[in-house]
DNA sequence: CGGTTAATTGATGTGGGTCAAAAGCAGTGG
DNA sequence: CCACTGCTTTTGACCCACATCAATTAACCG
């Protein structure tokens, strides 16, 4: 869990996007050490910050983390939560600078590697990086556009439920669940931010789902106890 | 205003978007019908339906269109608008389905490719089609982002605010504004539907905007009395 | 064991929803 | 030219989901 460990450690480099756009390391030098190199974020820090400049792309390799935005009067809103194995944003690569912030919710570890770098690799096989890189795009923007609906349209209870099962099925892409059990490291602090409610009244509703026996958070563990009623309760799919 | 108008009344396919990726039509033969046409819409029918498998990829080339989610209980989310030389979607240039329905303001002319044709088209040329396409990517993900942001943190006139000023933007793209004069078909349930709020309450704080000489929107004209305060009410740029 | 941060619970306030009626304003057609 | 219809906007009265404020408890930690 310190900085500079090589990728062998870091093992989603190869799945979802980042194999499909990036390749393996099969081709060419497998001496990376030169394009990229990695680093280590503690639990609460700042990853990457609005505006900022930057000549990487971001990788995050282990831990979780979420993109947001922050108003001028601290009002914050959480944009996307960032799994192992997913780029920070499309944008830096093809752009030096985000509008958005990346915070750590665990320690993280994260891979940077060269825009330049990273762009003369999607060049060198355009037949296969574009339709990837324009379905992770379209995929993006879909769950996006979910998230939209989902605060211009749904309750309180609707929007926590359709969080819950989406980062649930996010999270069973990459871990075993056994007995419901999901590791679920937000603050409902966090889930506020996420949703666009206050903690307190995510607080009331976590209370209502585990005295209904539909789910219960503590301790960082999310459990289902209720599947079938959570889905009934999330209107967008 | 009627189908099969050859592309020349259609001014916008060499600007912004398409113009970088589709390019100009002095490579290849110059007798287009083949691979694209051009149909129309009346105002308030839809374009496109969720869901729909289609061969084929659209501009709008007239009027004023938005995508939208529509919920089963009959909730409709306006996602987006769409002005003349709009993409319906990036989706569906590597996808056949979309998640969205479009739906036509005004009356609207569109011009549907061949879904093959524009990706051979782009892979002719990846150097410039990628960037343009990932900037492109980049911005819309950026503006969407931003309607996230204010849903989860806005007050019903800011977020009205925010809608005003950005759509304000877009249309001073394609228009000349005189005496801050802005054509604006939407009729406030529409407002309501993209910014998340009923069409009464758009109503009164329409009511208030007008008594407090800020913007007076009626007969399709959105008049803008004093930009400055306007501004003041969006805390999102 | 004190000190800090997160979660819970209660009391009260309010922004925006809901319901309903009225008024404006095309069309449309006799 | 006027009555009829359907749609949009406006306005008023009332309600409720969620925010705000504040106090208590629980968990964690050096």
């Amino acid at each position: 869990m310190n900085s500079a460990s090589p990728c062998a450690t870091c093992p989603k480099h190869d799945s979802g996007f980042c194999g499909a756009i990036l390749g393996n390391s099969q081709t060419g030098s497998n001496d990376s050490s030169d394009w990229q190199n990695h680093f280590v974020v503690a639990a609460g820090r700042q990853a990457l910050a609005s505006q900022q400049a930057t000549p990487d792309v971001y990788v995050l390799c282990h831990g979780w983390a979420f993109r947001f935005l922050q108003l001028p009067d601290g009002r914050r809103q959480i944009l996307h939560f960032l799994l192992p194995g997913d780029l920070f944003s499309i944008s830096l690569l093809f752009r030096d600078r985000v509008h958005f912030s990346v915070k750590a919710l665990t320690p993280i570890q994260v891979s940077a590697m060269k825009r330049t770098e990273v762009q003369s690799k999607i060049m060198r096989n355009p037949a296969t990086a574009l339709p990837s890189l324009a379905q992770s795009c379209a995929g993006q923007t879909e769950t996006l556009e979910k998230v939209i609906a989902a605060l211009g349209l749904c309750s309180a209870e609707e929007r926590i439920a359709s969080l819950f099962l989406y980062l649930m099925k996010r999270i069973a892409d990459q871990t075993v669940i056994r007995e419901n059990r999901y590791p679920f490291p937000l603050r409902q602090q966090d889930i506020a931010d996420a949703v666009g409610l206050t903690a307190v009244h995510v607080s009331r509703i976590l209370g209502t789902f585990r005295e209904r026996g539909i789910a219960d958070l503590s301790n960082g563990v999310l459990e289902v106890l209720n599947i079938r009623e959570l889905q009934r309760l999330s209107p967008l799919n």
